[in-house]
DNA sequence: GATGAATGAGTCTTCATTCAT
DNA sequence: AATGAATGAAGACTCATTCAT
């Protein structure tokens, strides 16, 4: 029975993830300390721990926060009726992830990349991403049977071993954009569009 | 002379070196104290620090070798005369890095998102890190170059942008691996395949 | 409103800082660990390090203390408008440093030889320990000035030398007293009355 | 029965103990190492532990032989059929302590201040500082003694009393100079011959 | 609900000393 | 005699978490 508002609590909430995620950000989830959480939000140690069990609670939400996110803008251009084509998809999506890599402070390359590093010795985080990644490989299967279908590509492979290397490379993408750069969305695209030979890079 | 023999004092790095691989892959470079590390070389905490000084140059060193490792293995690939074609380079490729994950006790898909994770907030790791990649994208520009000319791929693109774009796929399918498994050498060649239409898919 | 008055603030450091001065007596500087400290306070590491960053800050605020202390003592007796003539203020002076060499289980000798011998190798304590000397020595030399306007000592040298002359002796005193002990102020007062020839030992 | 000759026996521990003070002058008693040692020395752990059992007792090797290194030129001064004159005994021996401060890159203020220190917590350092001191102040009382048979100084006070004056003097000369200099012989001379008032400052 | 002082187990690192060669 | 690699106890300090107020 909370003594305040729900809507209140998840102010609060949220208010604690947010500092978290600019301290992640600028030192790494075990580098920051929960009094640096603490004072980035501005509130006392009780305060923070009234709202999070505990460090690993507020580092599995944070990372929970971020992969949602972009999954929350992935999804849309992943599940559309009509997929868009190939370079085109890439474009979109890479274009999220390096919007989104600058947005706010928070570098999201960085989160993906400490996010990655944690799930290996995070079984929650683990599921957690192993969830996400699963979910994008359904899609691209689903988009690759659709282009596959529609003559876009040969139906020489199975849907879901070419979605396999589509995500390959999305995640590739953040690895090297954070690690050496020099890649953006045009790269990509036209990169892609050079690897696959023929006309048939664009739809319709 | 009781000087211990170049020889002996290198294998002493290499026996602390291996233990702390085998402490880190089991619980992180975080996780992992000096203490698991002295423990697992049969060694003593003095001895430990004799051949390194810190727990930061430790870690260092375990990176490098890793990466090292796998640079050792696939450098001659990527840098053969006649380059292989496309599909039968991603299987060679990929084949190193999944054999790798699983020998002697190191999973190297481990192995390698701790390090990138790691990067992300130590400088001397992330320069290694991006040294390899660089290295990577080097050698695969150079390759693309030899298929656009010996028309394997039509030369629409730059060699550099596709260079990314299997760099990308190539971190990729560590990271996917590592994660969510599913694909193999076998599976990425053939969903490479697969997304580049026509048939030359093989050379000569 | 939890948070600790500046008065209890206060309490806990000075708390803190006499347990270190009964480990630093008893163990000297080096010899004292922060465990026999924290011991010593019935307190915490945690607790003590709340209150002073390390162990270094600790010694340098337990040596400034003692050194003050005496100061404060001092001051006043050096400083009279109408100066005690010398055997009276070899008397007053010696009994002060005396008398605080016993107090509440702190020996003032001890603490004073301990922290000469850290200035040696330690700039801020130096730094304190020279402070306080040169202002001693300032004083002195005022006194100095108005003797030998009184006509209590001739005018033959220079006050600011003689006034090192003395400055020696205080400070040998307290040497003396720590190692081999047997001297006191009667025995001072009486051996500088020994040594100054003429009957002019008392002023007016 | 050694296996090489007392000579060599005795060069190896000098060789250690020069190595020793200029270590122990540099950084102090505790903050050096044997390894620093060691390496001064030019020799070996198993070398320097073959010549003394332990740093303490290098340590007290050490201190003993600067005590001793004074003495040996304090006691020709000291023990004069014929004394000399309070001025020009005060000129010789802070002359003896000023030039030894400075000789072969040893500081013998360092090396006071820091012995007595040590001797605070280390009973056989006390012991030989005592030692000394006790000789220095029984010599001094003999001086005394003489003064006043010749007349020098009235005989008013007892010659012990007066000897633990001077040799507070002395003492404190030598903390004044390491701590905050600004003292020479000349002018302790003049500062003392300042004190004592009437002619009597030469004899003859 | 909120505070932040207090806790104390756990961490990395040093260094006097030993002993196999 | 001499070497220096190896030992491991002891040290300073951190930080996630709790709880009296």
């Amino acid at each position: 029975m909370p003594k305040i508002s729900e809507e209140k609590r998840q102010a609060r909430r949220d208010q604690i993830l947010a500092a978290s995620w600019r301290c992640f950000s600028r030192r790494g989830l075990h580098s920051t300390s929960m009094e640096d959480i603490v004072r980035e939000a501005n509130l006392s140690f009780g305060a923070v721990y009234l709202y999070y069990k505990s460090k690993d609670e507020l580092i599995l939400a944070a990372c929970s926060a971020a992969f949602k996110e972009m999954q929350v803008l992935l999804v849309p251009i992943l599940t559309r009726e009509e997929p868009y084509p190939l370079p085109e998809l890439v474009r979109k999506i890479t274009k999220i992830i390096t919007q989104h890599a600058q947005r706010d402070k928070l570098n999201f390359g960085v989160a993906f990349l400490m996010g990655w590093g944690e799930a290996q010795f995070n079984p929650k985080i683990k599921e957690l991403v192993a969830g996400g990644q699963l979910l994008y490989r359904q899609a691209l299967t689903a988009i690759v049977q659709k282009w596959q279908e529609r003559g876009d590509i040969p139906a020489r492979a199975k849907p879901a071993d070419i979605a396999k290397v589509l995500l390959s490379f999305f995640l590739g993408f953040i690895v090297q954009s954070a690690m050496i750069g020099g890649i953006d969305p045009d790269t990509a695209a036209k990169g892609i569009e050079g690897l696959i030979s023929g006309g048939l890079t664009s739809h319709g």
